[in-house]
DNA sequence: AATTCTTTGTGACAATGTCACATACTTCTG
DNA sequence: CAGAAGTATGTGACATTGTCACAAAGAATT
């Protein structure tokens, strides 16, 4: 991993609730901060890790994650740009274990400070309390929604969701493969792929290996909203 | 409601982490906070509700779950004695609506007090912080095993796994009914109920209406850890 | 004793999950 | 460049789970 000091400019552009604060907020960052480079397809932490760091995502993307000893996989959420993880949080104030895996879906810069002065903060900088528990109210409301989804809802609107869901606005081809959409939402490849053959023989869309070409989306957003 | 002041040994008797730190906690509890008790069966609050107030629980039991259209529930976790509700404050602390239903099981003695003073105690006391902070992170861990048990475990293992936790150590006869066990384990009443009737086949348990009676615990154990 | 409500049982069928392969496309390697 | 190896997708068969519709049994009420 790469390490450095890292300049004013870059943190607060990633994390802007730090402008509207006291300086002392930037000068410990940037003092106590360890700037890290994560390559793209790394584990970053495996279940059951210890946290050592709390971690603010700069750039890249970092999914969380859950497996069963079949394979399967279940997406909990993602860290992108100002973003930090409420299991490494979570994991540090209850001085518990990891209990997920998260792994870099790109190459990851992030500033880390030792757990120790995470715990000193969070008495000393209101600002710094507030954003840590906003955190944490958030990524919590999400993973509700999490449990919702999966225990409630059928895979073929599931499916439909995330596709539109990771589609990106002015592109209407994914780049994919169905073993990862499976994971994120928690079903298993031959789901996804049967039901992407469905969708493809209704027209809404067309297929290719590493690739899904949305071609009515229209009728994808409607499968998303079924009863 | 039934409302009234609360004395200082009933508080400690349900929050013992307020003994060991500074008298200044119990005296506000007992300035600020207010006493209710709720009957039996009560919805306390409903998915969409705002949150005026963070309360605890003296005594009694509290249900929290999601529901669907179809009326499918999912249990996401109970709240009993020394408790307190990690939906509520992260509802408050982002000032969102509380997301999901909160049903009394049994009848709930609760101390309450009104949000904006749980906010500034927070900010005011180490001690309430780092209770805040635990509940959040435990609650937090619980949710996660729910996504996982619903994503991965196969209902029977489930079941049983649930059987056993419902079970009272001196007592083999569970008073419940199936209903109530697919709300807590994320299904219907139908399988649930078919099931039950394989697991009574199998000489696991016998089955009366409203009534479980476990036979073979070992059986019923082997089959929760079933891969 | 009749009525109503709650709980449980069940068959049929749809949706999803699992397993075992087959097939196709890509990349690597000599 | 051909063949091998790796990765992604397709598919049939079958098990599990979810849904619907309705029957039957037990408990409570009148």
């Amino acid at each position: 991993m790469n390490k450095r000091k890292v300049n004013e400019v870059e943190i607060l552009d990633a994390l802007p609730f730090l402008k509207s604060i006291e300086q002392a907020g930037i000068r410990e960052l940037q003092r106590f901060g360890i700037f890290s480079l994560i390559p793209k397809n790394q584990f970053i932490t495996m279940e059951g890790d210890s946290c050592q760091f709390f971690s603010f995502v700069l750039s890249g993307k970092i999914k969380v994650y859950k497996t069963a000893e079949n394979g399967r996989e279940i997406t909990l959420y993602r860290l992108e740009k100002g973003q930090s993880c409420i299991l490494t949080a979570s994991c540090i104030l209850s001085n518990k274990k990891f209990p997920a895996i998260s792994f870099s879906e790109e190459a990851v810069e992030v500033i880390s400070i030792p757990s120790p002065l995470f715990l000193e903060w969070i008495d000393k900088y209101d600002f710094w309390r507030n954003y840590v528990f906003n955190l944490l109210s958030e990524r919590l409301s999400e993973i509700i929604s999490v449990v919702e989804e999966i225990a409630f809802r059928n895979v073929d609107i599931r499916l439909a969701q995330h596709l539109i869901k990771i589609t990106n606005v002015n592109k209407d081809e994914i780049q994919t493969t169905h073993q990862l959409i499976a994971g994120d939402i928690g079903t298993s490849r031959e789901v996804v792929s049967r039901l992407l053959k469905d969708f493809e023989e209704e027209g809404i869309l067309i297929l290719s290996r590493g690739s899904i070409k949305i071609i009515d989306y229209p009728s994808l957003n409607a499968k998303s909203k079924k009863v």
